[in-house]
DNA sequence: AGCACGCCGACT
DNA sequence: GTCGGCGTGCTC
């Protein structure tokens, strides 16, 4: 036994340095493997009380000397006797902590499971299991000799144990499955010959029995070239390297990640597929099910912390081949790994938007990495900053330009509604040429799909006789018109209140709506086209995972209807009956001040687009603007540039303007209930930062409100940073942590750092 | 965060 | 006189 001094990151607290803890290490400890591992340690008053004596905390590294004597330190107790994430996990969120500048402590919180929070044991659940005892071949013998042994079931368990001796003690329940019964299994335990043992070991891992293992359950269908160039390229590397899989909207992407999957399987290797929230729907996962005869598993927010924790342990123990899961899935111990896949790379829930704000793509291409695996990022509409890297040569690109199995890319309308005549459809975003459009095709038998993304009936209400708007107690919000809900409801923090008949302040009855929502549309059609179904996807029909499901299987069997939705269906499902596709309203996002929002309608355009004529028969997709010489509006639908020709204009305006990703950013931000205390303690740190003697080479815009100043009762107040180096951004959050550190975050004030931020706040 | 200490008002 | 409100400060 020797003694050791380690550094502790205290789980969940919002400490940005470690501990120094005294550890009495064992001499079968080593101490490279202990680092990570979970321990319960004294802190803070609570020794003093008995009230949680102890806190978790998670090593972080060995240390020759501490402030002070060894002696006087605490003691921390082992939990694990090695680090229950591996090395690239523990690695990864070192990574995390330091390059989002949130507390290490937080950090790990963030990522582990809560079982791992609460101390709980990190093994798979014991399985009853019988075996052999040591003295079972002279018992065997001597009861033989005696006579003693000869009921024919006894024998054969004998038989059954012996065989499977190899691999250890055997579950309870495959003996049952072979036949046996539990007196047979405990006149064995009496003679001595067998014992009941508890055992984490099942039957074998599927990377046990390859050479027996045939891996592809179902074949897809036949690779195109260019699918198969991708598949061949990819499979090739073996190390790390990360690839753009650029491929237009139908061009089986997924084929080419199941192929490769395939591939990285054969060779033992698992592999870990992130996809974004709304994607994995119970089809998205079945289909990587059906292909393989290896075990798929999925992790996502829908599951339970014990569901959760199961499939965090069936990939740690190599019970599961292929793991697809969300953002935080990305946290999952995978030994030999040899695969990342990022499908729809460009998606912004990747990123996450509280406490630990990273982007799944950067902790996924560190954790690819650590190791030495490749890593995919597909998407039909990749993001600036990717398409940036792929252009440097920092990743490959692949690109897939034809749609799979003979779908033909839809014809593109671009409609100038300046020109169109006024009329009731104007009213939802419908003009005449669309509304005709929209007949031809049901009349047809087809299907039509309407993009909005505003749900809900009318943006807002007003009284004609006072002007009292309608806002949100909670929020800087106008509270938008839900018809079917009779209610006024808040976007922001989905306060309702009753629709009023009359003007609470005038007493009137002339209130005024402005503005429409999918609800809206879907009363227009349903007056406009009685005959024909409608479909509306929003967040007010669509619940759950399985209410989506529900609706995306109505269509799909292909009854004439026409989908009104909103982003829900812009995110990759396929709707092969749909030949027409409208997209309403889409100028909102031509003129917003937030410097993403044309790489976001494009992509949006694109996506939307991309749901017409999947199958076999040809689709159409009409634009309308009422700015229809908008270069991206008509670069994209005029012109029939390609999202890859769009975005590369978009870069080049980025690198005029000093923007990502050829500047990088981050905002400082606090919040409150209490408006002056938040708006000061971010005074207060500029100008503390400010009065640095170093030079500091970051821009910084002052203290400002956010755009919606008040959400749910808090204040926001922001600064955002823009520098030229991540070394430089580095150094600056550094100082800003701190001066936080220094300053304390006052009682009731919240602080946040959020590097890379998506939405202009 | 989470806990304790300490300094103020409203109670048996 | 004390109970408990929450503002302040610290944790190897």
């Amino acid at each position: 036994m020797s003694v050791s001094i380690v550094s502790v990151a205290l789980v969940n607290r919002p400490i940005f340095t470690t501990y120094d803890y005294r550890l009495n290490l064992k001499k079968h400890h080593d101490p490279e493997k202990l680092i990570g591992s979970r321990v319960l340690v004294p802190f803070s008053q609570h020794q003093i009380t008995k009230k949680g004596a102890t806190s978790l905390g998670i090593i972080t590294a060995f240390k020759d000397h501490s402030f002070t004597q060894v002696a006087s330190l605490n003691e921390a107790t082992l939990i694990d006797e090695e680090c229950p994430f591996g090395e690239d996990i523990f690695k990864t969120i070192m990574f995390a902590s330091e390059y989002c500048h949130y507390p290490i402590g937080q950090c790990f919180f963030a990522a582990l499971p809560l079982a791992l929070r609460e101390g709980k044991e990190c093994a798979l659940p014991k399985i009853e299991g019988l075996t052999l005892t040591e003295k079972a071949p002279t018992l065997i013998a001597s009861y033989k000799e005696k006579g003693k042994l000869r009921a024919p079931l006894q024998l054969k368990l004998i038989e059954i144990l012996t065989e499977n001796k190899a691999q250890g003690a055997m579950p309870i329940s495959a003996i049952k499955d072979r036949g046996i019964g539990t007196p047979i299994i405990n006149a064995l335990i009496e003679k001595g010959i067998a014992k009941k043992v508890k055992s984490d070991l099942g039957e074998l891992n599927w990377s046990e029995k390859l050479d027996t293992l045939e891996i592809i359950k179902t074949s897809g269908p036949i690779l195109n070239a260019e699918q198969q160039i991708a598949v061949d390229t990819i499979s090739s590397i073996l190390e790390f390297k990360t690839f753009l899989l650029n491929g237009i909207t139908g061009s089986g992407k997924t084929e080419v990640y199941l192929n490769v999957i395939a591939n990285i399987l054969k060779k033992g290797k698992a592999v870990l597929v992130l996809i974004p929230e709304i994607a994995l729907t119970p089809q998205t996962f079945e289909r990587f099910q059906k292909r393989f005869n290896v075990p798929v598993i999925s992790m996502h927010s829908a599951l339970s912390d014990k569901e959760r924790f199961e499939a965090y342990l069936a990939m740690k123990f190599g019970k599961g081949g292929v793991l697809v899961g969300t953002r935080s899935a990305l946290f999952t111990p995978i030994p030999n790994l040899g695969l990342i896949i990022l499908d729809e790379e460009h998606d912004s829930s990747f990123k996450q938007t509280d406490n630990l704000r990273y982007h799944a793509r950067t902790l996924a291409i560190k954790r690819a990495q650590l190791c030495n695996c490749p890593i995919v990022l597909g998407s039909a509409t990749p993001c600036l900053e990717t398409i940036h890297n792929a252009d440097l040569g920092i990743y490959e690109r692949l690109d897939l330009i034809n749609r799979a199995g003979g779908a033909s890319l839809p014809n593109f309308e671009l409609i100038n509604l300046t020109l169109e005549p006024m009329s009731h459809g104007m009213n939802c975003g419908i003009g005449t040429t669309l509304e005709n459009a929209i007949g031809e095709e049901t009349v047809k038998g087809n299907q039509v799909l309407l993009f909005l993304n505003r749900r809900g009936y009318s943006r807002h209400l007003f009284c004609h006789r006072c002007g009292k708007i309608f806002t949100c107690p909670h929020c800087d919000n106008v509270m938008t018109v839900h018809r079917q809900e009779n209610a006024l409801i808040c976007h922001i923090c989905d306060h309702r209140e009753n629709l009023p008949r009359i003007c609470p302040e005038c007493n009137c009855n002339e209130l005024l709506e402005t503005g429409f929502g999918t609800e809206q549309v879907e009363e227009f059609l349903h007056n406009r086209y009685p005959d024909v179904t409608v479909e509306r996807i929003d967040r007010d029909t669509v619940k759950n995972r399985e209410d989506l499901e529900a609706k995306i299987n109505r269509i799909r069997s292909g009854k004439t209807c026409i989908i009104v939705g909103t982003q829900m269906l812009a995110k990759g499902h396929d709707f092969p009956d749909v030949t027409l596709v409208g997209i309403l309203d889409i100028d909102a996002g031509l003129f917003s001040d937030d410097f993403r929002s044309l790489e976001f309608t494009a992509q949006l355009i694109t996506q939307v687009a991309g749901r017409a004529g999947r199958a076999l028969k040809q689709g159409k997709v009409i634009i309308q603007s009422h700015h229809p010489e908008n270069f991206l509006i008509y670069g994209l639908i005029e012109e029939r540039r390609s999202y890859m020709e769009i975005a590369h204009l978009l870069i080049n305006m980025r690198e005029q303007l000093h923007l990502p990703p050829f500047t990088y950013q981050a905002s400082i931000s606090t919040n409150s209930e209490d408006r002056e205390k938040a708006h000061l303690f971010l005074l207060e740190i500029m100008t503390k930062i400010n009065q640095l003697p170093e030079a500091l080479t970051v821009e910084a815009t002052p203290v400002l409100p956010d755009k919606i100043e008040k959400r749910q009762n808090r204040h926001y107040f922001h600064v955002v940073i823009t520098c030229h180096s991540l070394q430089d951004r580095k150094a600056y959050l550094d100082k800003i942590v701190l001066i936080v550190t220094q300053l304390q975050i006052p009682p009731k004030v919240r602080f946040a750092i959020d590097v890379d931020p998506l939405i202009m706040t």
